[in-house]
DNA sequence: ATGTTC
């Protein structure tokens, strides 16, 4: 482990203060000794200069997917108080609200054989992807309003999609406190013609076999149950989000003087939570969630109508477990030194994980606690978990996010051939279709710390409990 | 992640 940090756990960590100059609070973070091998000390240093932040309650966190990101290191989460803290766009990440939904079908994998292919091919048709992919639907700019006020139940008053649905997304596909009027024009533009769109990168719409069920009793409860096939869906709010960052970046980068905020990284900047550059952040924030829910909503229904045309499946029979966020700032309440209070929550890179009786979890998993969705990198396992009381004590309702890159892009094209990778993953029957095979390098599964790990971790700490290991079947990809 | 360095 690096030098200056010190074991406070079986798997957990801390940062001391003094790590870096101005910690308010120390850093906590968890990590099994295999995963420390490819621990960067710049994510650390991240981890420690989020500590300085005005109001940061009891630690700066982070969970086993660290690596480095813009100013705050992803897989982090820090929490700030009401009235001194602050609010701060590195702390959310440019795809704000990027998150995950797992959705049951009655179909098993023997149902699958011979149609493997087809499904892929007809998914990929059903959803745009890639860099820049353009929606299917026609929206004006005032729908574009309501689609960010109200986010996945725009979809589904649309008729794509059921009421149930709403009932099973964190904040029920909406968050409150929307503000269309501090989103830019910019922003606007580049959000309307991709309502509905997958994205590229790690983003992915994946077809998977509940291969290994961990816990039965609360699988049960979430509707999951061994061999049965499933999908996921991985992406988020497009370039609306990543211009929504960008903007109000830029502005709150001007208003840090005004408000005497020091910073040992200009890619911390942020504004008190309370202030007119903090509030306009947070409105647009929101509205930048809310697009990305409407956008998994209306690709899970796209991909609904697939698997009912092809195996005569009714709608309803494909049933949406739940929808995570895993790049926001929310207001909470948490228990912090035994008092109550509210909080402003940034997640970046890691999963609301509450635990059973929790305020804001579904009535039908109030007394398991929440389902948690862990996406795995191309061609390995996914894991569906549920929160605990231990993520509230320690983490602000908190786990992980998924793998963790461990070499960059380019890195990646230079060390990974992306048809050689396609064929590798067709010789263990998992289909694999995007507009390129160059784009697939990128996202081989050797670039990412291993998912397996990750979750052994969290679930170790005690931070969530696995229910369900999922594996791929076929996957469609920018 | 991202009209992949406005």
């Amino acid at each position: 482990m690096l030098e200056g940090i010190n074991k406070v756990g079986d798997l957990e960590w801390e940062v001391p203060i003094g790590y870096v100059p101005n910690m308010r609070v120390p850093g906590r973070f968890f990590l099994s000794p295999s995963l420390g091998e490819t621990l960067e000390e710049g994510a650390i240093r991240q981890l420690a200069n989020v500590a300085t932040l005005p109001g940061i309650v009891k630690h700066s966190l982070a969970m086993p997917d660290i690596h480095w990101g813009y100013g705050f290191p992803i897989g982090g989460v820090a929490a700030f108080d009401m009235t001194e803290g602050v609010i701060s766009p590195g702390g959310v990440g440019f795809d704000i609200n990027c998150g995950v939904r797992l959705i049951t079908t009655p179909l098993t994998e023997a149902d699958l054989s011979g149609k493997k292919r087809e499904l892929i091919e007809s998914l990929f048709a059903a959803v745009p992807t890639g860099v820049g992919a353009k929606s299917t639907l026609r929206v004006s700019n005032k729908e574009l309003s309501d689609i960010m006020v109200d986010g996945a139940r725009w979809a589904v008053e649309r008729g794509l999609g059921t009421s149930a649905d709403l009932a099973r997304c964190e904040e029920e596909g909406a968050m409150p406190g929307a503000q269309p009027e501090t989103v830019s024009a910019k922003a606007r533009q580049r959000g309307v013609p991709q309502i509905g769109t997958l994205g590229a990168g790690n983003h992915f719409l994946e077809v998977q076999v509940a291969r290994e069920i961990v816990n039965p009793e609360v699988a049960k409860a979430f509707g999951i149950s061994e061999g049965q096939v499933c999908f996921m869906v991985h992406c988020g709010s497009r370039g609306l989000g990543h211009q929504v960052a960008t903007d109000h970046i830029r502005v709150l980068e001007g208003a840090l003087s005004k408000y005497g905020i020091q910073l040992p990284d200009r890619q911390l900047a942020c504004a008190p939570i309370d202030s007119p550059e903090g509030r306009a952040y947070y409105g647009a924030m929101v509205c930048a969630a809310n697009y990305a829910w409407a956008n998994r909503q209306v690709i899970m229904h796209e991909a609904r109508k697939v698997f009912s045309q092809l195996f005569g499946i009714d709608y309803d029979e494909m049933r949406l477990i739940y929808d995570v966020a895993h790049n926001v700032a929310k207001f909470e309440r948490h228990d912090v030194d035994g008092a109550s209070m509210e909080v402003c929550v940034h997640r970046k890179g890691a999963t609301r994980a509450f635990g059973p009786g929790a305020a804001g979890i579904p009535r039908e998993y109030a007394a398991i606690g929440q389902p948690v969705i862990i996406p795995g990198s191309m061609g390995t396992s996914s894991y569906l978990l549920r929160g605990t009381s231990t993520a509230m004590e320690k983490t602000f309702g908190s786990t992980c996010h998924g793998a963790g890159r461990v070499l960059s892009r380019s890195k990646a094209k230079k060390e990974v051939r992306g048809r050689e990778l396609r064929e590798q993953l067709a010789g263990e029957g998992i289909v694999v279709r995007a507009h390129s095979d160059a784009a697939l390098a990128e996202e081989a599964p050797e670039v990412y710390k291993p998912s397996g790990e990750v979750v052994r971790v969290v679930h170790e700490a005690g931070l969530s409990d696995i229910v369900v290991r999922l594996e791929p079947l076929g996957v469609i990809k920018g």
